[in-house]
DNA sequence: TCCCTTTGTTAGAGGTCCCTAACATGACTG
DNA sequence: CAGTCATGTTAGGGACCTCTAACAAAGGGA
């Protein structure tokens, strides 16, 4: 399904795209950061739009799949809540670039690929909400989800993120429960 | 030093920048946001980047100003955390697509505007650093305040962010002390 | 009244970008 | 060994982008 070198040149492009924008960086730019020229990446993609869309698609479908099991080993909602707030911050860890590609480059996709995002990501949400409606109203939850994906996903702007992991994680529960 | 015309443009710059980014809006779409066309923004800016440097540098020093205001007034760093939250967080309401363009398209800039940005943005760094060191040192401080800027900065995520500008001051503030 | 400045217009130069066309080459496969 | 497929290459078309040039019109002194 998918070739080894598909995946190079993802991982590649998911780094330029985090620094530069999807509009910043040219077919040119993806081949040459894999050794081949600007029409070969081509012979990977459909075009560059479908390549980022791999790239969202994949991320969003990876978190909330991730998510999913979290919360289904869980044995309550703090239990699930502490497993996500885990996963999560694994995944921000690891891929701090998609993590950043993800919500800064949406607007580029197409309007399909986009709604198609969307809709995976609003699960993502609702799998937190649904572990914080115990305490709160699902809006107040959502405003609370999102204000803590901001902080488990500033580890693009930390230098050393991962030897914070464990404050982070405090931070994350502390802020839940506020 | 900044005419009506001037600001309507960056008002206009910072919505269109924030959704699409700096490359994904031609000096044609600037113009047309304020009917104008597109070559008439070069009578109010010298060049797109020069417009893009005036918003970040424009945001950056007045965030680190209001911070510097509010660090004087306060008694202590527990006042001052408490009045660097509720200034950043108005901030982030009252100018949503100024928070996401400034850490969206800072790699745009020339070298010589990223480094002053950047500049800017370490001294506010440093002015949270300062109230946090009676209880961390540097390195965690500093991963904390960008922890609590991601936080305080997912307002843009937000449908209604303003009606839960409570919540996210004791999010941010139990953040800060976890 | 005349001229200068300000702020707009359209035309277009020069460059870059996405993508296709046409061709090359090496590895399988019958 | 001939043919096909996979994966590269260079050349270039057509669109778009930033910015300049040349010109127009309106307002405000001297």
């Amino acid at each position: 399904m998918s070739t080894p070198r598909q995946e190079q040149i993802l991982r590649e492009a998911a780094r330029m795209f985090a620094e530069y924008g999807y509009h910043g960086v040219s077919t040119e730019d993806l081949g040459a950061a894999v050794g081949i020229s600007g029409p070969a990446v081509y012979r990977h993609f459909a075009s560059k739009d479908a390549l980022l869309a791999d790239l969202l698609i994949g991320i969003s479908e990876e978190l909330l799949q991730n998510g999913r099991v979290e919360v289904a080993g869980a044995r309550g909602p703090d239990e699930a809540l502490e497993r996500l707030v885990d996963k999560h911050l694994e995944f921000s860890l690891t891929e701090p670039d998609l993590i950043r590609v993800q919500d800064r480059d949406l607007a580029s996709l197409s309007p399909s690929d986009g709604r198609q995002v969307r809709r995976l990501q609003r699960s993502y949400v609702e799998l937190w909400v649904d572990q914080l409606v115990p305490r709160l109203d699902r809006d107040q939850a959502r405003a609370r989800a999102h204000a803590v994906f901001g902080l488990l996903n500033s580890t693009p702007h930390l230098a050393d993120a991962a030897s914070h992991a464990d404050m982070l994680k405090q931070m994350a529960l502390a802020a839940l429960s506020a």
